[in-house]
RNA sequence: GGGGAGGUUCCCGAGUGGUCAAAGGGGGCAGACUGUAAAUCUGUUGGCUCAGCCUUCGAAGGUUCAAAUCCUUCUCUCCCCA
């Protein structure tokens, strides 16, 4: 097997190949060009995401060419696949304001600095936007609607399940697009392989039949497992919300922190998958003589550093190891979400009840006063039992105040003038 | 256009005049057990000045001492027929 594909195999990223072993021969014998789509439908991807773009990653220093194609024509439609339900329209203006954070994101595991004549392959990103805006509806239903066949799409497991809730004309299209985002770049841009999640599969082969008819190409289809937790619970789904990368949404402390919790189970999975560690490097931590908690630290330090950047995967990691090593010191709180608070308020003591709803860790004040009640309130690592405790001036240390809710979740307050 | 079924608290889903802030499950949060894991068990899960009060059951009106439950109009979704 060719070299590329099987580190992708034995990173553990292979579903499904529309034909491995020709697929293989072309990838020995040249730098194939090969694309994944993304849908701009938000402001940021999640993890779950990310997928498709860090075995383009591995792919791309191997020499081949990724091109990261967004979906920004294909997203104001939406795709059935894996959906029950049918999807929010988002205006053009959103998605195209979408589009530009996500380059950004994808940037941290895609060089599209590289120019292809080094060891790494070239990369572009590019709008389907640009050749699905001006398409006229006559021309393409002759072009391109014609060699698809209504009897045959239905008999597609997405399309099945969708007609039993209810599926728009515009979403069943979809699958035409997206077969034409494959045309198009195959025609333009020499692009031979699309990869994606397995539930793009239909997608994928649908687009490569299209090539077929038409040019008479011959294109591959690679999919990749879904990512599922040993527990069941849904891959990049934390108690905040989805993963996100955007640290705005999602701060790179509790994106360390989601890292550092995942199923003892996962941890050699995701090595494989969320990081650029070296197998054997990743095989050392699958010995039961290492401790899993070792292994779950790497873990978040590399997808952190990854996406976030180095500083703050060490600023993370010391965190967390003062939270949970117990004294924290003072440089490494300063990663810990916070809060100014005027000293003033403290001067005749703030209800604890009332301090907890001003943080993040409670929403409202009755959802602090339950913290409190079931004991899971700490101030400075005292234990408040009593709603009507008072806190006041006399708590602060060091001008400040270190709040905890449950094991887990600090927040700091720092007092000022 | 005709006929039918529906819109319930984060989600699914009970509830068909007072005993309903609304069963049950999921999810979340907290506690116990641990390894900052999983599984399990327990508690909790609208808001507030919290033994009391206030706002919720698609929207607006109405009937009633009393409505998520009845009536009217509007709105949205799904299904069947054309």
């Amino acid at each position: 097997m060719n070299a590329t594909l099987k580190v992708l195999q034995e990173r553990g990223f292979l579903k499904q190949c529309s034909d491995l072993e020709g697929l293989s021969d072309l990838m020995d014998r040249e730098r194939v060009t090969f694309y994944v789509g993304v849908d701009p439908t938000g402001k940021s991807i999640h993890i779950g995401h990310m997928v498709p773009f860090f075995a383009m990653h591995h792919m791309q220093n191997m020499g081949h060419n990724p091109i990261a194609l967004l979906g920004v024509g294909t997203a104001l439609i939406g795709d059935p696949s894996g959906k029950s339900e049918m999807r929010q329209m988002l205006s053009l203006e959103q998605i195209q304001e979408n589009s530009r954070s996500l380059k950004a994101q994808i940037g941290r595991v895609i060089d599209f600095e590289a120019d292809g004549t080094g060891q790494k392959g070239r990369a572009v990103m590019l709008n389907n936007h640009d050749w699905l805006g001006p398409l006229n509806y006559i021309d393409f239903l002759r072009d391109i609607g014609s060699h698809f066949s209504v009897n045959r799409m239905l008999t597609f497991e997405s399309y099945k399940q969708r007609l039993e809730r209810g599926l728009s004309f515009i979403e069943f299209n979809y699958q035409l697009l997206q077969s034409f985002d494959f045309l198009t770049l195959y025609r333009e841009q020499g692009c031979r392989l699309q990869i994606g999640g397995d539930d793009q599969w239909g997608n994928i082969v649908a687009g490569i039949e299209l090539v077929r008819r038409i040019e008479g190409g011959e294109c591959f289809g690679l999919t990749f497992n879904l990512i599922t937790r040993s527990d069941g619970h849904k891959m990049g789904k934390s108690e905040k919300g989805a993963v996100f990368l955007d640290p705005e949404m999602f701060s790179p402390y509790d994106f360390y922190q989601y890292w550092r919790n995942v199923n003892d189970d996962d941890v050699v999975k995701f090595m494989k998958l969320f990081t650029f560690l070296p197998l054997e490097e990743i095989e050392g931590y699958n010995s039961p003589r290492v401790n899993v908690n070792e292994a779950k630290e790497r873990l978040a330090f590399e997808q952190t550093k990854i996406i976030h950047g180095e500083e703050e995967a060490e600023k993370a990691r010391d965190a967390a190891k003062a939270m949970f090593g117990g004294v924290g010191s003072g440089e490494a709180l300063e990663s810990l979400p916070a809060v100014e608070i005027e000293k003033s308020l403290f001067d005749e003591g703030i209800n604890v009840v009332e301090l907890f709803a001003m943080t993040d860790l409670c929403k409202t004040n009755s959802d602090a006063r339950r913290l409190i009640t079931q004991g899971g309130a700490m101030v400075q690592d005292q234990k408040i039992s009593d709603v009507k405790q008072t806190i006041d001036s006399s708590w602060i240390e060091e001008g400040e105040l270190i709040l905890r809710a449950g094991k887990k979740r600090y927040f700091r307050i720092i007092i000022t003038q």
